[in-house]
DNA sequence: CCTTGTGAATATGTTCACAGCA
DNA sequence: TGCTGTGAACATATTCACAAGG
């Protein structure tokens, strides 16, 4: 078999051939541009994006050259297309439904936010198990029970949700988001999942950051 | 000059030496050690570490050998040995004084959230600038002005900060609280700060996240 | 047996440096 | 000239595979 009998789809590059470590910078790429475009300028440079983000312009054009050619030489890219381009290689020219599970405090922060909108998801359903929170109006949708989890996210086609639920409920909600048919979690519980290998899950808990900072830090802790 | 006319300390692995990456994996080791400590579990394996991680077992050796010979061979390691070994490593094993800017409904939550004391940080002081906020009670803190930040920072030694301020202070919020001598920001405001190249920002922007999930997802949107 | 700790081998990621083009 | 896109060189990170010890 020869590269000429293959179609075209298996010749340029699939989705696993690009690092993901790549993947996970063009999110931040992306913001910062839209950023510069807030500012009104218009166009940028691999050097001034690699400035503002403390990092190479070779790994920028580098990165982006697993895409295709974006800029022009002698001039750099223009702002509004490379965000185009960025926002349809994420797949984010669109509208995400993204459902959370916990109205606690932080349920209450992300349920609040109103900036996931204009980078392209949106917070269709919010589910607690505790009585009390049930039927609580959070501006743009109401705390239902759990048990309303599959319905919601089979209505919606969603496929990504967020854990804000406590710890010790958060492996068996993860259960219950996969057994519904959720690909992707966001974890703000600290602890890791078990999931199967198809579902990708991230992290947030801040104690990690801080952790990592104190490492270099000189220790000068509260007296007790 | 030879290894021998060297003090100890300069003999030793030093700071820079150990990979950063592998410092950011600590923090995750000790939460998943504290959590099958709880379990009443007493000795695990790189092995079994791994297994729940999703890392193999030989990155887990590798990375605790960097600090010392920690397990016994054919037992494994001691639970509550090692997490005192990477709490200390990671210099945890006392509390650490947090500021906080910005008490919004972020800022609220991380202020009510009580799982930072047992894993070594306190947040110390909560400041905003919306005089409505002000004088705000969240539990143990009450909300001050920004302007009281330098006077709190020095007063605690505090060497780090939480921004959960609106972006467009973000970066403001940042020069005030490194003019006060903090060292270490986690950044919550979806924006690269610019800060001097010996302050250590990290940052959580679930946005981020979820648009480095949607490359991997079949791309169902809502219709609008 | 079982499991650690670790050099060596492999794999992955980043930077260099420059041809090529506006 | 100024900046991109990219192979080649370099640097970093991970895994392998095994000696050694309980």
């Amino acid at each position: 078999m020869n590269y000429q009998e293959l179609p075209a789809e298996e010749i340029v590059a699939d989705k696993t051939s690009i690092p993901d470590i790549v993947i996970g910078r063009l999110p931040v790429y992306l913001r910062t541009l839209k950023l510069l475009h807030g500012h009104g300028q218009e166009v940028t440079s691999s050097q001034e994006l690699g400035d503002l983000l403390g990092i190479s312009s070779a790994q920028i054009r580098k990165d982006l050259s697993h895409f295709g050619e974006f800029g022009k030489q002698g001039t750099g890219y223009d702002i509004v297309y490379l965000c185009r381009q960025l926002e349809e290689i994420l797949k984010v020219d669109c509208i995400w439904p993204v459902v959370l599970v916990g109205a606690g405090y932080l349920g209450h922060a992300l349920a609040s936010y109103n900036g996931f909108e204009q980078r392209g998801f949106r917070i269709i359903g919010v589910f607690d198990n505790d009585p009390k929170k049930i039927g609580e109006d959070l501006g743009h949708v109401v705390v239902q029970p759990s048990s309303e989890i599959a319905e919601v996210v089979q209505k919606y086609s969603c496929q990504i949700a967020i854990i804000a639920a406590p710890t010790d409920f958060a492996q068996e909600v993860a259960n219950t988001l996969i057994a519904a048919g959720i690909q992707s979690i966001l974890c703000y519980a600290p602890i890791t999942l078990t999931v199967p290998k198809n579902i990708r899950v991230e992290y947030i808990d801040p104690v990690i950051h801080f952790q990592h900072m104190t490492f270099y830090l000189e220790k000068k802790c509260l007296e007790e």
